[in-house]
DNA sequence: GAATTATAACATAAATTTTGTGATTTTGTG
DNA sequence: CACAAAATCACAAAATTTATGTTATAATTC
């Protein structure tokens, strides 16, 4: 077992059990205690966990588990179905937003097999796989940039949006309950709404874990989107109260690879 | 002497002299041809040089000569020297702007130190880096990416800088002549003077063999700049025009590592 | 089709990264 | 405050990766 297969290891047990034992795992896996600190260390480094005397917690509501870093990690077979889902409503030269997210970039690099395309984002990890694309014009936001969410926000974002259009805006949310999605951040809802404003169609991406939850601000009313894009069918309550409006719904099915 | 010394070597043989032997330069470095073969496998795929039988050439015209890759790899011992001069202009806390080119993303890094600190770029290299320095506040200014400056340009990028202030713009430029600074991109010209236009203090960095050369478009008025860095003293011609202006001039010098 | 050059595959060498060990310091606890 | 457990440090050893060379085979040129 190599290096990065051990780490991997070590946040998956943290995912389950919020805490792991520095002597457990050295055991576990079968190398010295030194080697599982050098480990911490590291991730504690990336933002990823907590060192503790004796082990490593990931502590909810510090800015670990909101992290970018941390999220990227997770579901990634969700997303990709997620993302191939999206990707069916886009046509080559068409020109596309997409916001910010670890979902959100695996969308975006679905959509670069889509060329001639053009993609407008704010999203940093995008911007980096895009620029390597031909056939794909890259249109960053500008901004000021935010570790928390990999991305660019704020006035200047919000002011280039405005002054573009887009065929179809893919939005991303943390939290959706009944008619509404949510978002903690100001900043970030407002830069969503900005594309969602700029653009003709406009498409929610979500996965279905989201739903159930609340933020503190409101990102949208789910009725302004044309189409959903959930890996599960919606909660009753939500699907009752789109239904009859214009709001299509589809489901992701994941790929078995 | 390692790889990549061995291989801006090969590159600086091709610049003086549009071809290369293979036979030549396995020799000359005493390697195997077969390192050779590599060498400039490699670098034809960094689109850097073309393989042909024999040898390698660098045809001037095509994409190569003037793509962003090239330029990287030449001179960086002089780049790291205007950077390091552009650098003590800086102080903690400041707001500094930084335009594309090869030499502004060294600068960049340089910057990277001066923390905290303020980076407003359209600069894709710098934007890449400075995002994971704590102590950075990185704002991009977004726009159409151009993979031939490896940087973001347009209509977006230029209200962006519209909107902002910063302390010092620091602008490169590949021609000067004269009193006048040169481009040979209409969009690059623009957001240079957009950043000039959006700093209190003003600096041109330029390596000293861009003197004696025009471009199309007029970028600046060497004497719109408070400070020049270079790495030799100006020309007679052009140091005779500035005389007496408040434009002043530093020469930047090569540490020997 | 002979000579030369290019490619591919594998072995070896060099460099880098990763790991373990033991000494030393820090931390928490009674 | 003293003790034990844990963490850190510094260095050597091991493992892995990367770079290079060698040889055999294929492709090109003339």
């Amino acid at each position: 077992m190599k290096r990065e297969e051990r780490r991997q290891e070590i946040i998956n047990l943290l995912v389950e059990s919020r805490a792991v034992e520095l002597d457990d795992i050295a055991a576990r896996f079968g190398v010295s205690k030194m080697t599982i600190h050098r480990d911490l260390d590291d991730l504690e480094r990336a933002g990823v966990l907590r060192k503790v005397r004796g082990g490593a917690t990931i502590d909810a509501g510090t800015q670990f588990e909101s992290d970018f870093r941390f999220r990227e990690l997770q579901e990634s077979d969700v997303k990709r179905a997620l993302a191939e889902t999206a990707a069916s409503l886009v046509e080559p030269g068409m020109t596309v937003m997409i916001n910010d997210g670890s979902m959100a970039s695996v969308l975006g690099d679905v959509l670069c097999e889509k060329k001639p395309i053009t993609i407008i984002t704010n999203n940093a990890a995008i911007m980096e796989r895009a620029r390597t694309v031909s056939g794909v014009t890259l249109m960053g936001t500008g901004g000021v940039y935010s570790a928390k969410f990999n991305a660019y926000f704020g006035i200047v974002t919000e002011a280039a949006l405005s002054r573009l259009r887009a065929d179809i805006a893919f939005i991303s949310a943390p939290a959706a309950s009944g008619r509404l999605a949510y978002h903690m951040d100001e900043a970030v809802v407002r830069s969503k709404q900005a594309m969602m404003a700029a653009s003709g169609q406009k498409c929610l991406v979500i996965n279905s874990r989201r739903f159930g939850h609340t933020a503190l601000h409101v990102l949208a009313d789910l009725a302004e989107f044309d189409t959903i894009i959930s890996d599960k069918p919606l909660p009753p309550d939500t699907a009752a109260e789109l239904d009859g409006g214009g709001t299509a719904v589809r489901i992701a099915k994941e790929t078995t690879t």
